[in-house]
DNA sequence: TATTCATTTCCACTTCAATGGAATTAGTGG
DNA sequence: CCACTAATTCCATTGAAGTGGAAATGAATA
């Protein structure tokens, strides 16, 4: 992955509503969570909520699916987990693996 | 860890110049890396780089220590660490660990 | 103490994120 | 077809991030 996508991700998931969303998104499970479910969970106003859901879609974070009326917002875990690999892999965490001094 | 130090710190790293910033100073272990040597590496002018450097640090990703001239840069392994272990805790990675639809 | 070096602060500018009310689209049922 | 619900798009506004040249600071050295 490169760095820029990255950083994307990083920063679509840095912003306390967004990372909100998702976290409720994980909970729900695969099946996903309607819009109107979060909205009425954060309770945050629908064209703002609809602004941050677009932009987790954006990067890949999150995937729609309808059915009827209603829009189903599913996490897309196996993203989250490479994005959190990468943390781990190039930013080689715990000190451990960094050159002593 | 609040949500909002989380997200806070999602973002910060959530920026290209940043991400390599960091992974900069975690390459280069413990002992830290001095700002014009970072500066010579990702070619970034003085002014940008130490606002971005402020930004890191603000939020406790980054310590710095001064020896003389010169300003070293330490990466927060424990910081990295548990904001990566609330990603993982909090939101479930792997989807093994949601409920099924 | 004047000079050089490392880095920051100052300042100005431009762009973009965030926000939310109002209008709009899409889907369903009477 | 009309009313209703779910959610988005439109639009305007506000504030903050990002950027970098120029001046200032702090520290070593001659």
């Amino acid at each position: 992955m490169e760095v820029e996508v990255v950083a994307k991700r990083l920063a679509e998931l840095g912003h306390t509503t967004r990372l909100q969303v998702f976290r409720h998104l994980v909970k729900g499970g695969k099946q996903g969570v309607p819009v109107g479910e979060i909205q009425a969970a954060l309770g945050v106003p629908g064209s703002t909520l609809s602004h941050h859901i677009t932009r987790l879609v954006s990067v890949g974070l999150v995937q729609q699916r309808r059915e009827g009326r209603t829009l189903y917002c599913v996490p897309q875990y196996d993203v989250l987990d490479s994005l959190l690999d990468f943390m781990k892999e190039e930013c080689r965490v715990n000190g451990d693996y960094a050159p002593e001094p």
